[in-house]
RNA sequence: GGGGGCGUAGCUCAGUUGGCAGAGCAGCAGACUUUUAAUCUGACGGUCGCAGGUUCGAUUCCUGCCGCCCUCACCA
């Protein structure tokens, strides 16, 4: 049977269905426990305990006048028992009528079977949900990647490690809030539709509102609005909201991924770097309840002390030339024999530094490893270091050769950054990037010497739970839209299409 | 955007050096009173991603397109 006679075949069985008085999708759920509760309670008492459990029909065995099946909620699987003598022949007519996939109550005792399953002896068997399509290959699941991220439902019915992922992925982020909580952070939340777009070097995702006739944009990060509640007097800041960048996808980019930052007045890069090894570690041990990990099969201490490296002179060790000093012919060479093809026309010194260290030291940082000492004119929103007024007060997080966090002492001097935003400005090479006014107003009023944080919520999913793209750690990715005739899609079988209104976009605009 | 790989039944996958399209699971009909990837019997299920081209004949070869994955580029 094809899938669109499958899909009438499932409709019809629910019609006849209701014709017996039994309705496929009932309002009421009867009492239910928890499988893995009612499985654990068994094995610490076995007592005679009647039960109600409810889940979805994931295998099923028939014998004639007995019958098995699993039945799976999210903490685990039990088997149903099914005899005719306990529940009679209308029970099993009902039970031999299921399709893996429906949803299904039962009540009886637990007891064990011969072969030692702990198992419900039904004594009463109620369908609470039909399903139409057919259940996906019971041993092999679901490996074609383009339905696991498209019909995520169907990835997470039938392949438990990924219910696992996400998870982790909750825990991780509470462990997060949990930290800065603790420390006195206060969690705030910032418009994500703005005038403006700034706080990093990204393309945004443009819009427009009809009723104010404006173009609004998506925010690319989170920073420029968080620094302003630092200039009204709150101390310490977070935000762990969705940010939007208008560019490529690959294994670490999703165009809306999950940012955390956090500010603190009175702190500064050194401050942030100490506050990063205290998250990093935190989420390490909520979601893998130790430090030392495995990613892709490669250990990672996040126990030990984190390493630091100067930015220049890691760079000109590595190349054997200074890059601050040397001619911009070889800083292009030296990409060149790294496998840099493409050198753009707008390639200056600080671009040339940026993707020298990013071919040639970025992937050696498998361990933790701070950078740190930025040229500055990379950081347009960091204050100058102490030391030399030509690295900005700044650092990076590296872990498994990524990027995971990036922090700096806040510049706050309002006329130093209306100069590196207009000097940034005229780099940018797609739309005109306006400066953010209202920002250079509010520093103008006075930020306190602080310290921020910008950490890669999805990367660090992907290090904890040994995910290799971003993809997995986001349950419904980015995709391209489905084509008009998709896949394993058909038409309204079984509905009478006549019956269907169609509805004018004005009106489902005022719904 | 460039390069590479892939696309066959609802799912997981074989296969055809160009000659009637295959399996397991699921689904359908039946047998079966302790199975757990139950077993057994039977029948069904395909626009071989889409569109062209070459050919007596194309799922197979060629071209273009679509989708997914990898990779490079872009990406503070």
């Amino acid at each position: 049977m094809g899938l669109e006679e499958t899909i009438s075949a499932n409709i019809k069985k629910a019609q006849n269905l209701r014709e017996q008085g039994i309705e496929p999708y009932p309002i009421r759920t009867p009492e239910t426990r928890a499988i893995a509760e009612v499985k654990t309670r068994f094995e610490e008492n076995p007592l005679d305990d009647v039960v109600g459990v409810a889940g979805r029909l994931t295998g099923r065995r028939a014998h004639g006048k007995v019958a098995f099946g699993d039945i799976q909620d999210e903490t685990g699987k039990i088997q149903l028992f099914m005899r005719s003598q306990e529940i009679g022949p209308e029970g099993m007519d009902l039970f031999n009528g299921l399709d893996l996939g429906d949803w299904v109550w039962a009540r009886g005792p637990v007891v064990r079977t011969r072969r030692g399953e702990i198992s419900v002896d039904v004594r009463e068997l109620v369908l609470l949900s039909k399903s139409l399509r057919p259940f996906p290959d019971k041993w092999k699941g679901i490996a074609d990647p383009e339905i696991r991220y498209r019909q995520r439902y169907v990835d997470l019915m039938v392949n438990p490690s990924v219910k696992q992922v996400f998870r982790k992925r909750a825990t991780v982020i509470d462990s997060l809030r949990e930290l800065l909580q603790q420390r006195g952070f206060l969690e705030v939340e910032t418009p994500a539709l703005q005038p403006l777009y700034g706080g990093a070097a990204a393309r945004p995702f443009v819009t427009h509102h009809h009723v104010l006739d404006s173009t609004l944009y998506l925010r690319i990060a989170l920073e420029l609005h968080l620094k302003r509640l630092l200039v009204g007097g709150l101390r310490r800041v977070f935000e762990i909201g969705k940010c939007f960048r208008n560019e490529g996808m690959d294994r670490l980019h999703n165009p809306e991924f999950t940012l955390l930052e956090a500010y603190e007045a009175f702190s500064d890069s050194e401050g942030m770097m100490s506050l990063t090894e205290d998250l990093i570690r935190a989420a390490a041990l909520a979601a893998c309840g130790r430090l030392d990990i495995e990613y892709q099969g490669t250990p990672i201490d996040l126990g030990a002390q984190f390493e630091c490296l100067s930015m220049i002179p890691t760079l000109s060790e590595r190349l054997s030339l200074d890059p601050m000093t040397a001619p911009l012919d070889d800083l292009a060479h030296a990409c060149h024999v790294r496998g840099v093809e493409e050198i753009p026309e707008k390639a200056d010194r600080t671009w040339f530094i940026d993707r020298l260290f990013s071919v040639a030291v970025e992937p050696e940082l498998v361990q933790p490893t701070f950078v740190t000492g930025h040229p500055l004119d990379m950081s347009p929103l960091a204050k100058s270091g102490e030391d030399d007024p030509e690295r900005a007060s700044r650092f990076e997080l590296f872990v498994a050769g990524r990027e995971l966090v990036n922090g700096y002492s806040e510049l706050n001097d309002p006329v130093k950054q209306r100069e590196r935003l207009l000097r940034q400005r005229r780099n940018e090479t797609f739309e005109e990037h306006l400066v953010d006014e209202d920002f250079l107003r509010a520093l103008e009023y006075g930020m306190p010497p602080a310290g921020g944080l910008g950490l890669g919520v999805d990367r660090l999913v992907m290090l904890l739970t040994d995910q290799q793209s971003i993809q997995d750690v986001i349950l419904f990715p980015q995709m391209r839209p489905e084509a008009e005739k998709a896949k394993g899609d058909v038409p309204l079988v079984g509905i009478d299409a006549s019956a269907l209104v169609p509805i004018h976009v004005d009106q489902m605009r005022r719904a």
